[in-house]
Formats: structure tokens, C-alpha cells, sequence
DNA sequence: CGGAGGACGGAGTCCGAATCCGGCGAGCAC
DNA sequence: GTGCTCGCCGGATTCGGACTCCGTCCTCCG
């Protein structure tokens, strides 16, 4: 088990890396917590130690409403706001941003949420906003029908979830530093045959 | 009509004394609202001033969805939060703060809101705590009843809400200064006949 | 026009301190 | 004696602070 003061230190510092190895139970309150929980933090003299939920919850104490402890580790919920996030990331690379009419007001209605709350979880946890992830999704797919194609770029743009030929143009060179044709022919070179036929038609 | 510079000043100090008299539209965002709304003013240049709500919406804005400037006065929603902090008042002088099981908690609930926010609401409208009101309540009521019966203080307390003789004794010298019978005995004299008849009964 | 992000208010949650509360007696007045 | 008042005390509630989440509106910018 974990020393005393080892949990104590962990607590109050609200240490993710303990999360789920111990519980703390608030004797004032009956309430017990993950060391993770946003509340700011019970006086020391009223804090108890439980390896489990269980134990916590056997003890007397009832599941914080905040931090959610009584949820198994690996529920949506454990995660908090995270799992929200990542389902987010996973539509955008999926291509929910891409299509003409949608809009991260629309992405945000469909997980449940509000636009101004979507943008927020993204710049907590992605560090970006959701038309920034999805201009970068878009690039990678062009970079990769770049190197494992010889379709004209247009097709490429297109594919790739770019509205514009014009668009893929400047935001490709933004992340590569260098026009996307110039790309291509850096590619160590194949069948002359394939490649002079693919970009024909 | 009103002065646009009348207007402008209103608006910007929130002043509740030209609440329906005028609505203010803002350009960029096409919504119109009330002269009180809470959101934080948009800039001058961006506002125009309307004499009605429907000739703000028929000049293309849609009401805000803080203010409610669409619902007509006297609706509930126009005064938000302040309705609710009556209908609390109205409950806690019709003794919903008085049986033994009773709580804020519960009345919070009654009302659809949280304890803490109820608090925030009496804070801000009443400037006392549902309990200091529930008190005054309860004194005012035994007030009533040592001035018009000869019921004994025992019987007093119970009708008045108080839980118990104790309690009514300290909360009643905290407001008059002195106990419950020295009240009654400046009381001009009635028939000595009723007096002891209700005394007894 | 649409997205990004700042400002702000409303509301929920927990905490610790303050208070409220009711029972038990002991005086006290009538 | 009988009913009223009040000091004391431990436990239950309440209060208000600190924090967070979230939605709405606003301005700026591309």
C-alpha cells in the first residue's frame, strides 16, 4: 500500500499520477474524493486514506459529485471532460469539419454541448482551436495522397477535405514551408510508366 | 419618444427605470435586447434604439436569450430571478421554513434551485438568509398572537412556528428587548372575564 | 460571414466557520 | 405550585468563500 504521507502529498498537489491508486474521505463532510478532485483541498486532520471506492464507500462516506469516484477507472465519466474532447478529434479526423455546411457550432451539437465549450476543452487539452485540428487533419491526408499517389492536385485538394484549390495551396506551404508539387518531387522515384499515366488521367 | 442620448446613458448604466420603454439592437450580432440585460454592453456605435420589441425584431434582430426582451411585462420571465426570490418569500411566510422537517435544502428544491444559489438569491434581493426571514416570520406571527389572545407562551410558540419553547424565549428578546409577557402586560387591559376564560381553555 | 477568444453572469459543489436549535435544569415571579 | 425566563451545551444546519463549469453575448480578425 501507499505510505501515509506519500497520499498527503499527493492530495494536496493534485497529483494525476495517483489517480486511482488511493481515495481520500472527508470525516466533516462524508463525502470521499479521487486526489485529483477540483475542490480545493479538506484541512489535513479531517482527511482518511481508502486503497479503494469500495472501502471509502463501506466506511461511511459518499461518492464526491465533482470528481466522480465511484465510476469504474476507464468509464466515460473518469475521464471527465477528456473523453468529450477526444470524441471530438476522432469526428474531425473523420471529416466533420471538412464538408461545406458544417461548422463547429454543428460538431458541438452533436456531442451535447455548446460551440464556446467545445473551444475551450480544445484549447485545455489539444493546446488548438477545432479549425485548426481539422486544417492539420486535412494537410496530413493531402500529404499522404501526395506520396502514395500520382493524382493531379486538385483531386488531391478535393479528397483531402479542402474546399478550394486556393486554400490547399497557401495552408500546405504554411506547414511544409514549400509548394506542394515540390513535395512530390522530392519522392524517390517509381515506375516512370505509372506515375506518367496516373497523372494524366 | 425618447432622447437618444437618454437612451444611450440608460443603457449603458443599466437603469431599471427604463426597463420596457425602449430596446437596443446591436448590429453585429442582430439581436436586440432589454435596457437592463446583464450581458456586458456592446459599444455605442454598434446600437440602435427602438421604441417596441416588435419593431426591433421587424428591423431583422432576434430577441436575446438573457433578457427575454420578446416576453411582455408582467410575465415571470421578465423579472428572472427576482420572481423566484418572491415566490421563496411568499413559501417561507406561509411556514415553509417552520415544520420540524423542513429545510432550505427542501425549499430549494420546491423552487427548482440549488441551497447555495437560494442563498445568493436572498443575499442579493432581501439582504437577509432564508432562516433570518423564516425568524422574523415567526416573531412577527407570535407578535400577532400575545397582542390578540390570552393563549399561554407555550401555545404561542407552537403556533407561531417555533420548535420550541427555548427558542422562542432568546429569538423573540433578541428582536422586542424583553421577554414575551412584558409585552403582554403593556397591553391595554381588555374584559378580565375573556382574559382568564382564554387563559384557561 | 464564421471562427476565436474575452467578459460576464448563473449555477452547482465542497469546505470550514458560524449559527441555529432543542433539551435540561435552575432561578424567578405571581 | 405553576408557568415563564434564561444559562449552558452538544449536535445539526446554515452561511458564505473559493472554485469550477457552462452558456450567452461581444469584438476582432481572416
Amino acid at each position: 500500500m501507499l505510505d501515509e504521507t506519500e497520499c498527503e502529498q499527493a492530495r494536496v498537489g493534485r497529483d494525476p499520477a495517483y489517480d486511482g491508486r488511493f481515495f481520500t474521505g472527508v470525516r466533516t463532510t462524508r463525502i470521499y474524493c479521487r486526489p485529483v478532485c477540483p475542490v480545493r483541498p479538506a484541512r489535513g486532520a479531517n482527511v482518511r486514506f481508502y486503497p479503494t471506492a469500495a472501502a471509502a464507500e463501506s466506511a461511511g462516506f459518499r461518492p464526491c459529485l465533482r470528481c466522480r469516484p465511484e465510476t469504474a477507472p476507464f468509464c466515460p465519466a473518469w475521464n471527465g471532460s477528456r473523453t468529450t474532447t477526444e470524441r471530438a478529434l476522432r469526428l474531425i479526423d473523420d471529416g466533420a469539419l471538412d464538408s461545406d455546411d458544417a461548422s463547429v457550432e454543428a460538431l458541438a451539437t452533436r456531442l451535447g454541448i455548446g460551440a464556446r465549450q467545445l473551444s475551450r476543452l480544445f484549447a485545455k487539452h489539444v493546446g488548438a482551436s477545432p479549425t485548426q485540428v481539422a486544417r492539420t487533419c486535412r494537410v496530413q491526408r493531402a500529404k499522404r495522397l501526395i506520396d502514395a499517389t500520382d493524382l493531379p492536385m486538385v483531386e488531391i485538394a478535393t479528397q483531402a477535405g479542402f474546399g478550394s484549390l486556393r486554400r490547399f495551396n497557401t495552408v500546405f506551404a504554411e506547414v511544409y514551408r514549400r509548394p506542394p508539387t515540390a513535395i512530390r518531387r522530392q519522392r524517390p522515384a517509381e515506375d516512370p510508366l505509372t506515375r506518367r499515366r496516373d497523372r494524366a488521367s
